[in-house]
DNA sequence: TGATATCCCATTGACGCCCATGGCGTCCCA
DNA sequence: TGGGACGCCATGGGCGTCAATGGGATATCA
């Protein structure tokens, strides 16, 4: 018996790694990308991660929900701004080649200091890109550091699950 | 089909490196390009932005937006309003040419000091045209900002049937 | 008539699409 | 219950298309 159906919502968890063509290429995990698909996209949008050296990836409810709520602000108003400078003009928009795979950006291949491989982590309703081994040793070093700083850009103020723990 | 429903034109995101020829003339993105005619638009509305060295553009629909919370709205200081109308007064419709470039005014260009190379940064639903090099000063001086206020992203709520938490 | 702007055509290089391969797990059937 | 066939997914590579770019020709205006 399946422990998971991804008939409804499929939250992404767990970890794959994938490797990096020379064309860039990269498949993304199968049930990460159904996932972003279910929920009305055809593209995987990708930022970097402030805290980390990482990239963040989401679908297009995520994506969309944040314009919104910068365009619909103010649009004068510098702090908005700035924060939607900080995520929007690192924001690329990936097109799914039919096999399901996505080029990543060399800005933020650079970011996250990928190369050859790279690491899917499911995160709920997005995923972080990560080098293998970066993330091996981020996750060793820094747990504590990485829960204390969990509020930055984390966008539901109540996650029923913690960074960890 | 669909009268105008911005829930579904596609987002501007991403950043796209274009080269200006001698005659001044630069290639619009593709995905911008299509954006901007999707909303019944044929030319590039650009104005300066006066927060930034930066040229900011549109179609047809955000700029008679962006006209219309000029003159009607109370959210803008007088001081900004005689700003905004200096922006619509340095404001041009560019044409496409034929291949979908159009050639940026002398006083913009100035006003972004671009030389050789524009930076078209997707806003969500406007576009920014940047000297690269300025750009990238100004990304990182954003990003630290938000680094330095832990500020969070004022999300819209995301829809109501996915119930997050 | 000179300067400027617009159009048309050619080139090229990147990107998307298609097909082939291989590994791995699963299912079916003897 | 074991072995083989099958299907799915990750991977690799070739090829065609199209967007970006450049240059020359032509129309337009001062």
């Amino acid at each position: 018996m399946v422990a998971h159906s991804e008939a409804e919502m499929a939250l992404l968890v767990g970890k794959h790694i994938n490797k990096i063509d020379k064309k860039g290429r990269v498949s993304v995990p199968k049930p990460f990308r159904a996932s972003v698909m279910e929920r009305g996209g055809s593209v995987l949008y990708v930022y970097p991660s402030f805290n980390y050296p990482a990239i963040e990836a989401c679908g297009e409810e995520f994506m969309r929900r944040l314009t919104e709520s910068l365009c619909g602000k103010e649009m004068f108003s510098n702090e908005q701004e700035d924060l939607a400078a900080a995520v929007l003009d690192s924001a690329h928009a990936l097109p799914f080649d039919p096999e399901g795979r996505v080029v990543l950006p060399k800005d933020l291949i650079a970011h996250a200091g990928i190369s050859g491989e790279a690491l899917f982590v499911g995160r709920g309703e997005s995923m972080h890109i990560w080098q293998p081994d970066a993330h091996e040793i981020h996750r060793r070093n820094g747990i504590d550091q990485v829960r204390a700083r969990r509020a930055t850009l984390p966008l539901l103020p109540s996650s029923p699950e913690k960074g960890g723990a």
